[in-house]
DNA sequence: GTTTGGTATAACTTCCGTTTATAACACTTT
DNA sequence: AAAGTGTTATAAACGGAAGTTATACCAAAC
């Protein structure tokens, strides 16, 4: 199989029409050109150029024939390098996002709003799923970088950036319960009330169970719910109290159709981590992304 | 600038998604490849894999990008080096064959076609032009070989094959001399009738006259004109004697609108030569050409 | 825990490509 | 003619890049 890199020579021989101008455009000697040819043809077992005194020459049955095709495919390489360094030199291509949908909707839809104003070649897919999956799909390199609710515990080949929102775990109720408002309620005074909760395989509800069993509390969940939505339109109704970041109710808390209850102690704060991959090429757009979460890669 | 080797390395490794298997596919081992890739990734400044347990996986932001092209590229070279070979093994392509009118007419009309009905896949160009013209094209790689009249002294960088094909030169006449038709006549006593011959710088004219002077015989031409159709008319209609290879004549000859003039001596026997450049690549449809003529190259 | 199937690293070796120097060659100029 | 100029070709020595061998390492599967 021929040395590709003889092509490189003879392109450059056959564009010049002269080893010793092409061996200055390649900033090689004019004997290590004349070498490189002379063994390209040995190795096709043809004869590409005519030697004369004024230099050399396609020859119509050798070299002509497929100086065409070696043109072309050194643009394509070319090609290839200049996408790879515009990749790492500006903004373009596509990034890959993936998050839970309340956190999309609660944590990232100004950032990525922002930056997609700032970077508008810049293709944005976002992979919209709970934590755990996100991960995978992360180590799979279906997504760039993910967002996912702490704590959480990463594989080793990812890495975890630390804390990006705070998000503040309260009680909330609808008007049924105005006994539970406008004054501070010991947790365990809840125990009378039903509860409403996400999925147990969820870190929200992990996080509260762990939380209230670190203080002596026990509280069971009346009913598990799939989404924040529902659960806040449950609570509203009267079926019971739920426990949400107060992020993701404040709109309904302004509203007057939830209320907070202040509780003692009050819930633990937990937070949104950013997760990379450690070994994966980072594109510019994806670091002008993470930059806007202060993060370096 | 990227060493074009390392992208078949990158190509196999992607098609294989595995270092070692690619090591095997390339015959080389598998610490080889694993230097290549790095290297490759190094000088273009991004991970192109994701390296996993099972192997290596090309990453959407690196190697994803640009495998395309290299693939394309990397086509374009297998399909160069199968040109070249099937030039080497089939008889394809052009094959240009430089001669004069007369010589394409007398000596190679039927070679040209017996070849073409055995490879009508090649492409036939004829060039007519004057003996010296054409040895000039073929030194200009415009044409791949030559027919040219002997006598010719043909420059060092090309190469002169032997006699093919026997041009007698005769004297010719219409019914306006029938004095001089049969029987022998002396050169000497065509004096007296006018001659037609072609231009003066014709290789027929220099070694027609070389011949008389060599034998002591000055005839003069009272008429030089440019083609032998041209010569054969004037002679038919009684301008006067002519000299041509019998074999151009032969047909008027039959017909009986031209007559030989039996001269004692005869003329010389001329010949036509094939030329082949030195060192110009001979196609195998031009070694094919050139077999018919028995000329192994 | 051990095996299996993969990649990464290190040190050594080999060989290929480069360079330097020079020859050979064909025109051009004097 | 002879010397000069601009080519390509060849030879020999050198150096470094690429390959090999051996081994480490790592994750998953058994």
């Amino acid at each position: 199989m021929v040395n590709l890199e003889l092509y490189r020579v003879f392109y450059m021989v056959a564009k010049c029409g002269s080893l010793t101008r092409a061996a200055e455009e390649l900033y090689i000697s004019q004997p290590a050109v004349s070498q490189s040819i002379k063994q390209l043809e040995n190795q096709l077992g043809v004869s590409l150029f005519n030697r004369t005194h004024r230099g050399m020459e396609l020859s119509a049955q050798g070299g002509k024939v497929i100086f065409h095709k070696i043109e072309q495919a050194l643009q394509l390489f070319g090609e290839a390098e200049t996408m790879i360094s515009q990749m790492n030199t500006s903004a373009t291509g596509t990034i890959r996002i993936g998050a839970s949908d309340t956190i999309f909707e609660y944590v990232l839809a100004d950032k990525i709003v922002e930056f997609h104003e700032k970077y508008p070649a810049v293709k944005i897919e976002l992979l919209s799923d709970f934590s755990p999956q996100t991960l995978e799909e992360l180590k799979n390199d279906i997504c760039d970088v993910a967002f996912v609710n702490l704590p959480m515990k990463v594989d080793p080949d990812l890495k975890l950036y630390g804390n990006f929102k705070q998000l503040s775990d309260i009680f909330i109720t609808g008007d049924k319960y105005p006994e539970l408002l406008d004054r501070t309620v010991p947790i365990s005074e809840l125990k009378k009330y039903p509860l409403i909760t996400l999925d147990k395989d969820t870190v929200a509800t992990k996080t509260l169970k762990g939380f209230l069993a670190s203080i002596g509390v026990e509280l069971s969940s009346t009913i598990e719910i799939g989404s924040w939505e529902l659960m806040k339109c449950l609570v509203a109704r009267g079926m019971g109290i739920g426990v949400i970041p107060r992020e993701y109710a404040q709109k309904r808390l302004n509203e007057g159709s939830l209320f907070e209850i202040k509780t003692a102690p009050a819930l633990s704060v937990r937070s949104v981590g950013m997760v990379l991959p450690k070994n994966a090429p980072v594109s510019y757009a994806l670091r002008m992304f993470l930059e806007m979460f202060n993060v370096k890669v």
